[in-house]
DNA sequence: TTAGTTATTTTGATTAGTCAAAATAAACGT
DNA sequence: ACGTTTATTTTGACTAATCAAAATAACTAA
């Protein structure tokens, strides 16, 4: 069995491959996992050992088809769990991630697919995250944000992209929830500023670093 | 933060002092653990420096007031999990103490005190076994056993003193669930058996050894 | 091309948890 | 009371995961 330590190291691959193809920078593996870089480099050669990634020295590290399966699997356990978290224990959204992270590794595959038909088989987590399936399908459509879509044209917010507890705050507290209408009504290069509104409601100013966080779909 | 090892080792001297006052053996905690002798009395130097428990070389361990705190927190997440994953999950109650031994030290207890409250405050988990309060109280209430008590008389099967899958299969496939009526019939020293008959249904005959995991409870 | 900057790897050390096997202490039986 | 059995402790070694700091490779800008 792969150490919650290992699960770590191959889901944040996951995460930061963006689908599985590129190599991922020990620096980056590094931030992600909060460790030094050496110890990344150090722990990659023992999963190389292991048959989970492949190592190319001094460029960086990809996930092979077996580590792919493990991450994925990790994966769809965080996020069911932060489902569970949010829809049935009524946890608030901006804490569940932490919880996740702990019980991940923690729950059998057995729980896992118990909690997943419980909870309807759903296709996101409460921050619009997607699911892999059980089969180890993981949506991967590209969606524009609050940063780069087309001005005043109306919008579903579909996703956030950051974990962090102040961000979702941030998030809930001006009503940006997934699910939720929105349009941007002014976009400027220049100060870094994005304008948007909700269909009722004062208009919301944020940064494009926020904006670029903050994923959304025309609305159909 | 204590990890899941010293919770482990915490929570089973609780369960081998049978309330806390008595010294614990370096070898039944040992053979509770799975690890050899010498790794206990290492682990129990340290948590004697932890300040969780009380050593006397050559003698046993116990634990102190903060130890047992924790450990009564463990031990409540265990059983509060094993309700959820029997009540909620619907899980085999044969299988959820191997699930409940690692969930136990994944979950925090804001989930604890939400488990809780989902799961109606219950006050034993499904094999009879009592839930420490969240003030840390828990039931030392003594029980016959049907290897001990009167025969003839009606009772209520309150507890299962064994948490393997093998003797918790055989208990459900007859039919000796907590809260089910049942009398002993005969009890034979020499032969060591004991039998047991439900208010419908043809006798069962048990070993004296399996019928002393067995609580119960005059019926009133 | 050469010096400087940055990322990565290597080396040596540390901590938690474990085992095997030897040493020691206590208990037991005659 | 003395040798034997049993439980416990000690010692030395090992694995997983980590860090600090030095070494190295690769890129970058003049
Ligand atoms: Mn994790
Ligand atoms: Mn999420
Ligand atoms: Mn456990
Ligand atoms: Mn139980």
């Amino acid at each position: 069995m792969a150490t919650s330590t290992v699960e770590n190291y191959l889901k944040h691959m996951l995460l930061l491959s963006e689908g599985g193809e590129e190599l991922v920078s020990m620096g980056a593996l590094a931030e992600a996992l909060a460790v030094v870089p050496g110890t990344v480099t150090t722990m990659v050669k023992a999963l190389a050992d292991s048959g989970h990634v492949e190592h190319r020295p001094r460029q960086g590290v990809r996930l092979t088809a077996e580590g792919r399966r493990v991450a994925l699997n990790v994966l769809r356990k965080h996020r069911l769990v932060e489902c569970f978290l949010v829809n049935v224990l009524k946890m608030d959204w901006a804490a569940v991630d932490t919880e996740a992270e702990q019980l991940e590794h923690a729950i059998s595959d057995e729980v896992l697919d118990r909690l997943d038909a419980l909870l309807g088989h759903p296709e996101t987590d409460p921050h619009g995250d997607p699911i892999p399936s059980r089969q180890g399908k993981l949506d991967s459509q590209v969606y524009a944000t609050l940063a780069t879509c087309v001005v005043e044209k109306p919008l579903r917010i579909v996703r956030i992209t950051d974990q962090s507890a102040e961000f979702l705050q941030f998030v809930e507290h001006n009503g940006l929830l997934p699910g939720e209408s929105v349009r941007v009504t002014e976009r400027n290069l220049a100060s870094g500023l994005v304008t948007a509104k909700k269909t009722a409601g004062r208009p919301l100013v944020l940064s494009l670093a926020a904006a670029g966080k903050i994923l959304v779909q025309p609305t159909r």
